[in-house]
DNA sequence: CCGACTGATGTCAGTTGCTGTCATCACAGT
DNA sequence: ACTGTGATGACAGCAACTGACATCAGTCGG
């Protein structure tokens, strides 16, 4: 991150990286798969918080609900560390490649939450669904945290699941719906 | 395609594609930015028939029907083509790189989507929180109409887009619990 | 009809991300 | 001391991508 920052993503060379760290290149590519790996080390965690989050929710707990409550925690966790935070972020939205690896992460984040509530026996396309609408609306809510002053991130997604049902909820049916 | 399909995405090299094509490799990077873009060529249309659907649409309709509306007319055409879509998508699957591109393009179209219906007036979170949550109907339907024999991909839309309104606590109660 | 200009292509050399292979070395268990 | 094991280094090599320059066909003003 250091040197990402000081010159930027692609003006980073791997060599320099390892260098800096007292390694070979050949020894920073087995501990990372690609250069953009060392950004996203410990993506792991947040994963498991929103899996056992989901699977720990009290069995009444609609599906949708079950998501909001675990990406409220995750915020929780992210807010730990906010000036960290901002500053990832600003050198991954500095680069197309590191955006890429960003949203395969949170697809992965999907498919884990969709397992997670089918283990909970939500049927197939409401789990991928929920999942999926849960994953927009975390993006929504954490470019508004970065982008706002605002501090509360677990708030802030909070209003965003809300605004989601508004959204959703007060649209006209449609002539096509039977 | 051709190639792609035949020895798999990796295995294709850069210069067999510009000899089947009777170029050189430094002339296929004059037209394509690099290797996984010749299978995303013309992804632009697609989201400008998006974005133009979206600012035709009647006044009254809400965010969230315009954006439903519009991936429906997006569906049918996808489905004009469909097993040209059916091997592409089995390219793109199997191969990282592949996805994350596909990727990047579904973001595309979620924020010039989120710009069209600022365009209508619609709020700024709103905005982006109906187009992002379109983008994720939009995958479960896709990958719905892809994995199921179901010819009509239109009305997968249109079902997904109903059980989204279910999910997010509107709407009917269906088979949605155990 | 000529020469300047333009745009697309070829050629070539070079950088960098990434991999396979083999040697080295520290350390743990026996 | 003997041996396996796991982490590292050294080195060669491939393929994606880039920059710089040459070539060549078409076109447009004179």
């Amino acid at each position: 991150m250091e040197l990402y920052g000081e010159r930027g993503y692609e003006q980073t060379t791997v060599a320099e990286i390892a260098n800096r760290a007292g390694l070979t290149e050949r020894t920073f590519f087995r501990h990372f798969a690609d250069k953009r790996e060392v950004l996203f080390w410990g993506g792991g965690a947040l994963q498991e918080l929103l899996v056992s989050s989901v699977a720990d929710a009290p069995e009444s707990t609609a599906p949708i609900d079950a998501v909001a409550a675990a990406f409220e925690g995750a915020g929780a966790r992210l807010q730990e560390r906010r000036e960290h935070s901002r500053q990832r972020q600003a050198i991954i939205t500095a680069n197309a490649e590191l955006r890429e690896r960003e949203l395969i992460k949170l697809a992965s984040f999907a498919s884990a939450l969709a397992d997670a509530l089918r283990r909970r026996g939500v049927a197939d396309t409401a789990a991928s669904l929920a999942a999926e609408v849960g994953i927009a609306v975390f993006r929504v809510a954490f470019e508004r945290w970065i982008d706002t002053g605002q501090p509360d991130f677990p708030q802030l997604i909070r209003e965003s699941f809300d605004e989601l049902k508004v959204v959703t909820g007060h649209g006209r049916r449609r002539d096509l719906d039977r």
